[in-house]
DNA sequence: ATGTAC
């Protein structure tokens, strides 16, 4: 096991339980890392794991994983309960980017659920995550084939009153978010362990929807009902029994996005899906450390469970790769969720503005397509906004954390 | 990251 004074970047103030697992060329900012020396002196704390992506957060890191015991933090899980990827892998291998723009554009425009009522699907999607919304009248077919693909198993079953965050909130089921979120059809570009890809059907050529987004406004009303303080006691239970409901809510709306992509890819009917995983970023779950529970905080981290499926997500234009976990205990059985910010917002919009040409930023690097109509969200998400994805891929990999299954090279990314 | 207010 590596030691903390082996960490490259001025780690060597952190107490032993706190260790970032960075390697060469990963880029690291200072702020990210005093910050994982404030969580690791927060009451409670048993052990801290910074991933390659760390960067920091307004209070605390992104891309870090906190085990604590007796006490839950829900400032460590954030106001976007419930955000992570889903990818859904198709037999399709060939469209015309033009065409596919044409018919994103169509399907970003057309009402998916005309005829369902809201708040009955607000209280599925809560309660059961994509599963419930086999029992909603008005629910397209092609979306209730995709759902009854879900087998993404929950960390608790969600309790509370989901009528408490209801309100506002039912029309927010697929739409992709602010910030970083997106979707977009990728094409697998190199298949490194085919003997995990094609359990999911991943092969070389395949094309694949791949959704980034959120819980939306429900995560942010979560996030003001109980970030007020540290919880102990019963108050955890009350506590993850709402997270549950956002995160279900937010794996639900991803896979709502997904059928959006996946109708202007004309690749809904029966037998065109080969294989699906989604992933968590942003939870708190109980798991093992050292053989003693913990409660397990992963802010803008995935689990990597031993041979459990994870996407670590490229800026939009940089390749995503498709990985396998490990569960490797050392890094609290987690990866990485993307490449991670380098630069502040404000500060990419002045300098990509000053770099690039508008007509440049709707393309990305490897030639795939941008749909944004939001100036400054080019300039904010930005690939020189992001660090470089292979030094973390690259960092995952030699840290023990995960392996490469596949690359995912974008076509055309969404951010409508 | 968010919905809303400035």
């Amino acid at each position: 096991m590596k030691h903390p004074e082996q960490n490259q970047h001025g780690l060597a103030g952190l107490p032993g339980f706190a260790r970032v697992f960075d390697g060469p060329g990963v880029w690291m900012e200072g702020n990210a890392t005093d910050q994982i020396a404030s969580v690791a002196a927060l009451p409670g704390c048993l052990r801290v794991a910074g991933m390659p992506d760390l960067h920091a957060g307004r209070d605390f890191p992104i891309g870090a994983v906190v085990a604590t015991q007796d006490v839950v933090y829900p400032l460590l899980v954030g106001g976007d309960a419930g955000c992570g990827a889903r990818i859904v892998v198709t037999n399709e291998d060939h469209v015309s980017p033009d065409k596919l723009e044409r018919r994103i554009r169509r399907a970003w425009e057309e009402s998916i659920f005309e005829d369902v009522e809201p708040s009955r699907l607000f209280d599925a999607a809560w309660s059961q995550g994509p599963a419930g919304l086999l029992e909603v009248d008005g629910v397209p077919e092609a979306l209730r084939r995709l759902a009854a693909l879900d087998t993404t198993d929950d960390a608790l079953p969600p309790s509370g009153d989901p009528s408490r965050f209801r309100a506002g909130f039912e029309g927010a089921l697929g739409s992709i978010g602010g910030g970083n979120h997106f979707a977009e059809i990728s094409k697998v570009s190199h298949v490194v362990d085919s003997e995990a890809g094609k359990t999911i059907g991943l092969e070389k050529n395949s094309l694949v929807a791949l959704v980034h987004s959120g819980s939306r406004g429900l995560g942010a009303a979560l996030f003001r009902a109980w970030c007020a303080r540290p919880l102990v006691g019963a108050e955890i239970g009350a506590y993850l029994g709402e997270l549950a409901g956002a995160c279900r809510f937010a794996r639900t709306n991803r896979l709502v996005v997904a059928y959006r992509l996946l109708s202007a890819l004309s690749a809904l009917r029966a037998g065109a899906i080969r294989g699906s995983f989604d992933v968590t970023h942003n939870d708190v779950r109980a798991e093992l450390v050292s053989g003693a529970p913990a409660w397990i905080h992963r802010k803008g981290a995935a689990p990597a469970y031993e041979s459990a499926f994870t996407v670590v997500l490229g800026s939009r234009g940089a390749p995503s790769w498709v990985m396998k976990g490990n569960g490797e205990e050392a890094s609290l059985r987690s990866v990485a969720h993307g490449a991670g910010r380098r630069m502040g917002r404000t500060e990419a919009r002045e300098k990509v503005r000053a770099r690039y040409h508008r007509a440049e930023l709707s393309r990305s690097p490897g030639g795939g397509r941008v749909i944004c109509d939001d100036k400054d969200l080019l300039f904010e998400e930005h690939p020189d906004a992001y660090k470089a994805i292979e030094p973390i891929i690259c960092a995952l990999e030699a840290n023990r954390l995960a392996t490469r299954v596949a690359s995912l090279v974008p076509v055309v990314t969404v951010k409508l």
